[in-house]
RNA sequence: CGGGGUGUAGCUCAGCCUGGUAGAGCAUUAGCUUUGGGAGCUAAGGGUCGCGAGUUCGAAUCCCGCCGCCCCGACCA
């Protein structure tokens, strides 16, 4: 009897709906393709939020605001980023309402002169504070980041994976020339890379995306790859090197040490919400979301298991004071971060909300564990021995000088697992498209699990490129990336037979 | 936007084919019992049956239109 009604093996799609209700993180509003994010859901967000904040600062960058609203004729000046993004844009383009005919509507009188976009992302309303800011040389580089909200029409939304509206970071920089914004670009993958890895304990992997993958304006881009325990593959971070297009669509230039006038090298990058969305596909499980340690916005949940008897106040004193205790211990070089659940409602209840939310560490605290000093406590990273559920107990000195290591070694075996399935799902034995046509071509209605393809291309552009994404296309799959780590020498492209020159994974992906 | 599914109580769903005053389980509330772990019994509250228009004496049920959600596709840094 598992705390979720469907399993993941049973219909995964309908499993992440229920963790994302069961775990409480959020719901659907009103407003279509919307989220209401929850406390434990926006928990997340806001430990993702911090630990990304300070590693972006301590990396040179600082935190501006931009407007969320752009003059529609900013996105007319760069011609492919206009054309990536003019199908998914909400526009503003009345400032009044009026009641007409008894019905509230745009006031017709109150058209705005320029129309409104409710931003898709802000290259183009920073590269116009970039062409004023940047003089010389000296302003450069100009590093800057902005935690904001963002809007994009998508036909089809799903929870922290694909919504209207989400929450994201941007980091925008500008640099005099194509090395210095090249190892920018780079700066950022890498801490996405760990900040995937290291907080989320999500194994990821880092490469540059072909050319047809490419964000609308950029000259490079680069992504990290999840693999979700459905086999398909999460772009959950990307990085652009952006060259100098936003520079010349916007008159980004700056007198050079020599006196004459250079184009700036620019660069954004990105992470979102949908690192949640990540993060629930890669550690939930049939009883709900398993929250690694470092992220969980409550590691440790105390459960009073209260009887409405007298013995109830020392029960509570004695959580209260364990609470305490733990919270002057540290972990991840943070205090643990620990929680008496005083709520008025069925403990047993309670210890299942928790369980779904995915707590690290969950204690139950009964009368006989307050009298002897004792902690009763479930692991959720490893919570069932069969199907029973797996209780442990220590003195409570114990467990207070253990809290430390329990935490963090949950991080670590979720990083573990996770890690295990990445690297023994990704086939590079693959001799033919034949075979991945074989392997991945064949009825897939039982939901079959089918990780990634690592083989060798010969890179193709242009036309050749198209043909290959029409043929990959046929067996729903793209490519993801050209992993960093690349081999010395390389045999023959999959596709054309042509020599290859570069190792790609291929994979299904969301 | 195209194809399929679906929409009935907070949740999961039955009822619809064959029209006749709205159901179950869980949850909620109250009482009693129980108490090392998702308790039992009894009782109660709770629904414009997605929205609108139609057929009919009568519509959750039949017809038409619209909308939301889920899946597939298209699309999607």
């Amino acid at each position: 009897m598992h705390a979720l009604r469907v399993t993941r093996a049973e219909d995964f799609p309908e499993w992440y709906q229920a963790v994302v209700r069961e775990a409480d993180l959020a719901e659907l509003s009103p407003t279509r393709g919307c989220m209401i994010i929850k406390p434990w859901g926006m928990g997340l967000w806001e430990r993702i939020q911090g630990e990304l904040d300070r590693r972006i600062k301590e990396s040179g960058h600082e935190n501006y605001y931009f407007p969320l609203l752009i003059p529609l004729s900013f996105f007319a000046k760069e011609a492919e980023h206009v054309e990536g993004f003019a199908k998914e844009m909400a526009v503003v383009t009345h400032h009044r309402l009026k009641s007409i005919d008894g019905a509230l509507k745009p006031d017709p009188e109150a058209e705005l002169a320029e129309p409104l976009v409710i931003r898709p992302t802000s290259e183009t309303i920073i590269g116009d504070a970039f062409a004023r800011w940047i003089k010389s040389y000296r302003d450069l580089p100009l590093k800057l980041n902005q935690w904001a909200n963002i809007m994009r029409w998508e036909m089809r939304t799903r929870m922290f994976l694909r919504t209207a509206e989400f929450l994201w970071q941007e980091g925008h920089t500008a640099h005099a020339d194509e090395k210095d914004a090249m190892d920018e670009t780079m700066l950022a993958l890498e801490i996405y890379r760990s900040v995937a890895e290291d907080f989320l304990a999500m194994p990821v992997i880092a490469g540059e995306k072909p050319e047809n993958e490419r964000f609308p304006g950029a000259e490079r881009t680069y992504s990290i790859e999840a693999m979700m325990q459905d086999g398909k593959a999460l772009q959950a971070g990307t990085s652009h090197y952006l060259g100098t297009h936003f520079a010349e669509a916007q008159n980004i230039r700056y007198q050079n040490k020599d006196g004459g006038m250079s184009l700036a090298h620019t660069t954004s990058w990105g992470v979102s919400t949908r690192l949640i969305g990540g993060v629930i596909m890669t550690h939930g499980d049939d009883d709900g979301l398993r929250t690694p340690p470092a992220v969980a916005p409550r590691q440790i949940v105390i459960v009073p298991m209260l009887r409405g008897k007298p013995e109830d106040a020392q029960i509570l004193e004695y959580c209260t004071g364990l609470c305490a205790a733990l919270g002057a211990a540290s972990a991840f070089g943070a205090p643990v971060r620990a929680f008496v659940d005083t709520k008025d409602a069925r403990p047993a209840d309670k210890r299942w909300d928790w369980v779904r939310r995915g707590a690290p560490i969950i204690c139950e605290i009964g009368p006989r564990d307050a009298a002897s000093g004792q902690v009763t406590f479930i692991k959720r990273n490893a919570l069932r021995e069969g199907e029973k559920i797996k209780s442990h107990t220590l003195s409570r000195a114990d467990f207070i000088v253990q809290s430390t290591g329990l935490l963090e070694a949950t991080q670590k075996q979720l990083y573990d697992e996770a890690k295990a399935r990445l690297d023994s799902n990704i086939r590079g034995d693959f001799a033919t498209f034949a075979d991945i046509e074989k392997y991945y071509g064949t009825n897939d209605e039982g939901g079959e699990f089918r990780g990634w393809a690592r083989v060798q291309w010969s890179r193709p552009t242009g036309a050749a490129l198209e043909e290959v994404g029409t043929r990959l296309k046929a067996l729903k799959l793209t490519i993801r990336n050209a992993p960093k780590a690349q081999p010395s020498t390389f045999g023959k492209c999959i596709f054309s037979g042509a020599p290859a020159v570069e190792e790609i994974l291929i994979a299904r992906a969301y």
